[in-house]
Formats: C-alpha cells, structure tokens, sequence
DNA sequence: TATGAATGAGAGTTCATTCAT
DNA sequence: CATGAATGAACTCTCATTCAT
C-alpha cells in the first residue's frame, strides 16, 4: 500500500528543533497508524469490489478490518477518502506492473509490446483493481474526489501508457500516430477488461488475452508498415 | 419509446359484442395510460443518468414525473421494473437504428461499415443509453433483473451485431474469425463510448468518432487482405 | 349470508304509493346488490382467516371478489363494515346452529347437552367464525365496530347460550349457579377452541371435543346432585 | 427484566491481565446499556398491548422511549426482536410467581391449588403479560419467532404448568387424568382470562376469579374421589 | 356500479456521520 | 485511538381511502 504515508524521509535533518526522544516516539505512532490505515485499506477494497461502489457501507468495512464504524473515522474523514486512497495505490501499483514489464525488453518492438501488455494484464490479472479503476475510466458516477485528487489520479493513469506511447515514437510512429494508437488501444484494453472481467465476454465466446496480444500485434505491424512505407 | 403497449389495432372489426361505447372508453384510458407511463420512464431515465442505477430513488423519479412516490406503483411493480423497461426499449431503439443505418447499402463492404458505425453511433448521440447499457456491457453491479429478462436483453444486444458479423461472412471472413472481429469490435466500441462519453478522452486529446470510423476500416482491410491471401 | 339486506317484506302493503314497476326494479336492483355484497363478503372471510385482522387488506379482499378495490367502497364504507357484517352474519349462524342442536332433545338433561355441545361444535367445525368471533371473545385489539353494532353482537352472542341457561335451570339450577354454570362453560369452551383451532393443544396431547363432553357431563353432574341435595 | 444480560460476576477475579480500569469501564457500559434496553422494552411492552402485535411500530416504541426509530435498531435486530425479549421475559416471571406461590404449601392438595392459582392469578394481575402471551396461546397470527425461540417459549410455558401436573400425581391422579386435567385448567384459564381481561366477563355478570377458584377446588374433588373409589 | 389513478401517511430498516467517554 | 450510542435523513414499498369518469 502506498497511500500517503505520515513518514517523512527524516534523512539529513540537522538540528531538530524538536527533542529527538519525542521526535522518534511520533515516528512511531505514526508507523503504527500506517500499518492500522492500510488494514483498513484492505478491508474496503474487499467491500468495494463485493458490492459495488454504491452498495458499499461503511458499517461493512469497519467490521471486516475488526472496527467499529466510529473508528474509521479516525482515519478518513469520509467514505469517499477511502476510495481515493484505495484508487491511489492501485494506480501507483499499476505503474510499477508496467515498469517491471519493461524491464528486459531489448527491442523497441519488444518494449511496445510488453508496455501494453504490462497494462493489460495488471487488469487482467487484478480485476479488483479494475472495479476500482472504473471511475477513473468512466463507468461509474463521479464519486466525490477532489479535483485535485481527481487530476492526480488522471495523470498517473496517463503515466502508466507513456512507456507504450514512447516506445511506439522509437518504432518509428509520429507523435500523433502514437498518440492515437495509444488512445485506441487504452479503450480496446478496457472494453476487453469490461467483458472479460464481468463475463459478458461469454457472450461472443472469445479469449480476451488472446484479443488483446493480436490487437498489439496489429498495432506493431501498422506502425512498422507505415515507417517502411515512408522509407 | 415501445414498451408492451395497452392498445390493440381495432380496425375491420365487425358486430362487436361488447358495446362500442365502452371498448372505447377503454382504448383511450389505454392510450392515456400509456402516456403517463412513458412520462414516467422519461423522468426515470434522467433520474437513472444523474444519479446512476444505486443512486436512483423511486422518490426522484416521482417527483420528476409529478407525482407521489406511491403513484409510481401503479404503473411498475417494482423500481427494478423500470429499468427493464427502459432498458427494454433502448435495446430495440438500437436495433433500429442499426437496421436503419444498414438501409441502402450496396455492397459487402458498406454493409460492414454501416452496421457497425450504426452501433456506434447510437450510442455516441444517445449517451443516456450507454448508462443504462451500462448493466448490459458489465460496468455495474447486476441489478436484479429477472434471468429472463436479463437472457432477453443480452439476445437483443446480440442481435444489433448480427448484421456486422453476417456482413463480414459475406466479405469472406471465416466464421471463426467473424466472430473474433466481432467481439474485438465491440470491445472497442464500448471502450471508446465510455472515454468519449465521460470526457475521459480529451485525456488523450483524441476523437472517438474518428478512431471509430479507422478501426472499422482496419477490420475491412483486414478481412479482405486474408481472403485474398487465401485465392 | 344473513347481513342486512336491501329487501323488504312486501306483503301486506297496500295502496302503493311508488308505481309497482318502479318498485319490482328498486327490488331486482336491490337482489343483485346483495348477491353482490354477499360475494365480497365471501372474499372477505377468506381473507380475514388467511391474513388476520391486520393483516387483511381491502386490495386482497377485492381481488378476490374479482373488483378493484374502489368498487368495494360501493357496498361498504370501510373495511371495518365488512368486518362487522361478516361477524353478524356468523353469530345468525352460530344461533341456527344452537337452535337445530336442541331440535329434538326430549329430556332436560338432552338440553342441557345439546345446546353446550351445539355451541362447542359451531366452531370447532367453522374454525373460520371463529378467528372472526375473536374480537367478541377479547382477543383481539377492538376493531372500531360502531357502539350500537357491538351491543348487538354481544346479545346475539348471548342468545346463543340462552338455551343451555334455561337448560339448566329446567334441570334444577338456581339462576345464579345457571349464570355461573354459562359463564364457566363459555370460558372453558373459548379456552378449548382457542387451543384446538391454533394447534396449540398439541401441546398437552389431548384432544379438545372429548375434554368438552367431560366438561358438559360434570355439569350435568354437579346440578343434578346439588339439586338430589337440596331433597 | 430478565434479559441476558451483559453483567458478569466479577467477584473472585484476581490478577486480572486485562487492566482493572478498562474492565470497571466496560462493566459500567453494559449496565447502562443493560438499563437503556429495559427500557426500551418498558415502552415497547406499553405500545405491544396499546396496538396489538401488529399495529406497534417501531417509530411509536422509539418515540415512547425518547429514541428516534434507528436508535432502537443499536439494541434490537428486528420489531420481531423486541417481542421476543418481551415474552421471553414475561415467562421468566409466569415461573417465578408460579413457584412463589408454590412456595409454603404443606400438602398435595394445597400444591395443587397453589400452583393453580398462581398460574392464574400472575395473568389475572399482570394483564400486559396475557397480551403479550397471546401469541402462544394462540390467539394472534404466528409473529415470525425464529422456530428455536418459538420452542423455548413453549416449554416455558409448559414449565410454569409442571407443577399443578406433578401436584395432582401427588394427589393420586394417573399419569393420564393428570394431563387431561391440566389441559382443561388450561383452557378453563385462558378462557376465562380472556373475557375478564376484556371486560367480556360483564356480559355474564360473573368474577371470573371466584370461578378459577371454583374449578380448581372441583379438581381436586374429582381426583380424591376417583382415587378413594379405587381404594 | 365499477374502474384506474392518485394521495398521503406510514411501515421497517439502513446509512454516513458525530460525539462523549 | 476506539467505542457504543445516537441522529436524521433516506430508502422501497404498502395501505385505506377518494374521486372523476
């Protein structure tokens, strides 16, 4: 969990003002406090995902994380905070899937495909993770965040495709070639997380994965053509 | 709006037995009936759009439609009932369109194009129908419906992409790949539906319409590029 | 059905004052209302049994006599009327029943028993007059029955004992230990039906119609030797 | 009251690992909340016999205990809860009057009437209890007890009975006339309870507690003389 | 007479949130 | 920090009754 931690980075601090007994003693109040919130975390992104964004209750998530209601509050200021910082971390785990993913990759067609599909299977592979994401991509009733929560959120989700995007520009696309093909492929990886995730999929009688690496192969083929094209 | 309707075609009827008198009085208290009810389901589907399918409340819907929350009860049985209803009819508004936009289409190729721009096109100018969609397509919590109602409305969807999947059969797709494009263009179409509808797109300063329209021409292409491989 | 009826005896009038046409229809009319009336109250009986007082709604007892439930008004002002017709119609059968119990009893002793027995078995053989005479017998809250109604219904319920009064009195009885004999029977008799008809006497495994004979036998006893005492 | 109650003996603790101030607090919020649910069940007790079963809300039991509706759902799961506790309470006493007045008896025959009259007289002086009881005896529709509840409460009241059965065995009864007369109390109770409570007895002009005593000294009579027959 | 629509009150219950302790 | 109690508003839905037609 890496919600907004109440640790400070308390490296080269000179000259404290504070005493340091009393310093370390808030240290670790504050370490404790930490380890209560991301319980407490994990208990709502269970109740979430169960039963929805709306039919989620407070009363729910403070019994699993072995609360009463009241004492949620010591935490979050409201239901909704819960949420934002539930969203938070899964975006911060989303950028850190796609990072791994990268890792190796030797080629700029390898690092194409392994952003993308970074992307798609931490999805895939969460789908909790989705349900939450869903305000983010569009689904669900705006659900009270601040706007500057809201254009924080908004700019990590953006973070996590540049990798895709900027590896498309090394294959050869121009900025507004990669520019689209970055935007359609984000709404083929949640129409497929969507159907997938929900079993609708069923429906058509398809492998969403297997959908998903086709659709980047055809996006790697597309640029590559049209590059040679040009040559 | 078509919802089951309490009128019946009373024209060629001869030597009624039941006074004419009252089997009119009857067809207009229908008529008005009818109204009031699609009244109701026209203030229904704001409600559901603004607040979303949990935040509704039958109390909403009433006042919107100028009435007492008992009144509502005349007409649905339940609050579920209205949302099938509306989503009854949306479902048949959208096949229509589809049919409508297949019309004149004189080739394989349009016939693709036709029939799958017209599913997107319903609902990029009809948003409040994507929300209610929204159940169908996975994004929401089930919402009770009835398994026969829910089979129904899943058939009905399925049938407004019949048309593509035939065009494409007759483009000279096999059956297994007609049914893969098909799922993957839905997919699509749902992802880039959800971006432009909630303004999640501008994040990527893109036009949904447009990448519509280009990705229904690399499936064309597609199609045709595999069948002539095959001669 | 013995509720209040809308016909007159018309015998014995001279000198109509109305046309003789007008009437015959006034009274057509006024056959058809009660076979009405008596068929909602039919329902009505249904419904109050299966429901309990409270729990009978006039929408119940109106689908059931095949109306929508404004029609009811027409035959009563409120749902408490079709109460009070319905308990006045069962007390009129319960005396029938008391009356033809004693028919053709040749001995004091035979009156004695048979008008008890007479009374028992009304309702341990129409379990529905009794859940309806309930009110009368206190178990239920008062139900808004009119004054004039309610002592009406007590002195029909008193008649129906009048005869095991007289009974005893034939048999010996002085009037007091007679008022005190009815009293003790009508209570040991409410007390049995209640328990037979609730399946509540399962409960001390006996069977309610032999402990009533037992009952009336000891009284037939207990007058006879007060009375051989007295000699 | 005598509902389980959130009270332990904490006399004879000693090292008590938990620290004594928590625990004083602790115990000190289960008697309030201890006195806040009698309470509660004090208004609801008042409201169940002032409407009956079925017509006491919630709301009403709130607003005589100076509670808004929810508050009384912190105590109560359900309205059905609250009776429960009522009857189950209301028996607790039934078997502590019964075995009170059993108490200094000497003999079988003063056992006899003793547990009699105290089975009668704890309804005839506590006439909120015979409402209450009403539902076991039988008179208002089944009131949604869970089946264990349901059993419990039958038993008890079966219990507050034992005694008079176990008197008259003592007193020379078979096994047989026993329950059969304990039966017939029963009902001769209940019946007789019934029309005093309800100001029905008036009717006949009678004290339905001389006829109890009445009863109860004609059986006795009746099993001493069956049994001197058989010496 | 009978209907269908509508009302207004009220039912039980749940909820997010607050606050003294 | 955590609790248990409490609030007040909201929820879906049912009811007896009225009334124009």
């Amino acid at each position: 969990m890496r919600q907004t931690s109440n640790l400070k980075d308390s490296s080269k601090e000179k000259a404290p003002k504070v005493p340091n007994a009393l310093k370390a003693r808030k240290d670790r109040l504050a370490i404790v406090s930490d380890a209560k919130k991301a319980h407490i975390l994990a208990a709502a992104k269970e109740v979430f995902e169960e039963y929805g964004l709306e039919g989620a209750s407070v009363r729910e998530i403070a019994k699993r994380a072995g609360y009463t209601p009241g004492a949620i509050y010591s935490y979050f200021t409201a239901k909704e905070e819960i949420y934002g910082a539930l969203l938070s971390d899964s975006l911060e785990r989303l950028n850190d899937a796609v990072n791994k993913s990268i890792g190796g990759a030797k080629s700029a067609t390898q690092r194409v495909e392994r952003s993308a599909l970074g992307f798609y299977e931490f999805y895939a592979s969460n789908p909790r993770d989705l349900d939450l994401g869903f305000y983010l991509f569009g689904g669900a009733r705006p659900y009270g965040l601040t706007p500057d929560l809201n254009t924080t959120l908004n700019t990590r989700l953006r973070d996590s495709l540049l990798h895709f995007e900027h590896a498309l520009l090394e294959l050869g696309a121009s900025p507004k070639v990669a520019k689209e093909e970055v935007t359609a492929f984000f709404a083929h990886c949640v129409g497929l997380l969507i159907l997938e995730n929900t079993h609708r999929i069923k429906m058509f009688k398809e492998d969403s994965a297997k959908l998903c690496a086709t659709y980047i192969t055809q996006v790697v083929e597309r640029v590559k053509s049209v590059k040679k094209g040009r040559n």
